[in-house]
DNA sequence: CATTGATCATGT
DNA sequence: ACATGATCAATG
């Protein structure tokens, strides 16, 4: 496949992704000369890298939005036959260090969310991954409502780490954001703030979105059936 | 059976 | 090393 151009505009942007809905996967992979894994066990990244390279997104594993000059992040989502989301989305890593004092309006949280291209893909594990279907796209960015809760979850779990109570943290704590280890296995080590404030050797942790709020997001804006 | 904690592959 | 793309697999 010969690269193609990063979108100029949202528009066209959406147009492509437009175009795509309701294509399977092994059609997409077709165009991008790639083959469908049987499975996504070590693959976990691959829809949503081919659904990048289909769309033309230009950041590929840079800390940069997928799709640089639009300031738009491109998020895949596997859904169940229902539609709803099957997995959180993970949204960013946690900044254990040095982060006190820091404002909602500057966290990575809130500027990966600022404007996100939702793309579902079939996600059920009975559906093989060559004949899973894309979705109808969505471009968003968070209502005032959606931002404020955002940043309600943000701010209390962010006081947690930074008042050296980050190995108190479990998946339990946030409404719709929550905080999860982010790793390549759970050896993996950060610098991160003890209880009296001393530095600790901990787990990489990311922040990710509920499955219950990226559901509920997707259904406000019909994409998805109530 | 939904959710949490763990994990996989690849690029810079 | 650490970011990107996420899903897997154990657990309650």
């Amino acid at each position: 496949m010969s690269p193609l151009p990063a979108p100029r505009t949202e528009g066209e942007l959406l147009r492509r992704a437009t175009d795509i809905a309701g294509c399977p996967l092994k059609e997409l992979a077709q165009r991008a000369a790639l083959t469908p894994p049987g499975d996504l066990r070590a693959a976990k990244g691959w829809a949503g890298t081919l659904i990048e390279a289909i769309l033309g997104a230009t950041a590929a594993s840079r800390s940069e939005p997928d799709f640089q000059l639009l300031g738009v992040e491109l998020k895949t989502i596997p859904v169940s036959r229902e539609g709803r989301p099957r997995e959180s989305t993970y949204v960013c890593s946690v900044p254990l260090m040095h982060a006190s004092g820091m404002a909602w309006e500057a966290s990575c949280v809130r500027r990966k969310l600022q404007r996100v291209l939702w793309i579902p893909i079939e996600g059920d594990a009975t559906i093989s991954v060559a004949e899973r279907k894309v979705g109808y796209p969505l471009l968003w960015s968070p209502a005032f409502e959606e931002e404020a809760a955002l940043r309600a979850d943000w701010e209390e779990l962010m006081d947690m780490v930074c008042l050296g109570q980050l190995e108190q943290i479990t998946a339990h704590h946030g409404t719709h954001l929550q905080i999860r280890p982010k790793a390549a296995n759970s050896r993996a080590r950060r610098w991160g703030i003890g209880e009296t404030g001393e530095r600790i050797s901990t787990l990489p942790r990311g922040f990710y979105l509920r499955a219950s709020f990226t559901g509920s997001l997707l259904r406000r804006h019909f994409v998805i059936p109530p």
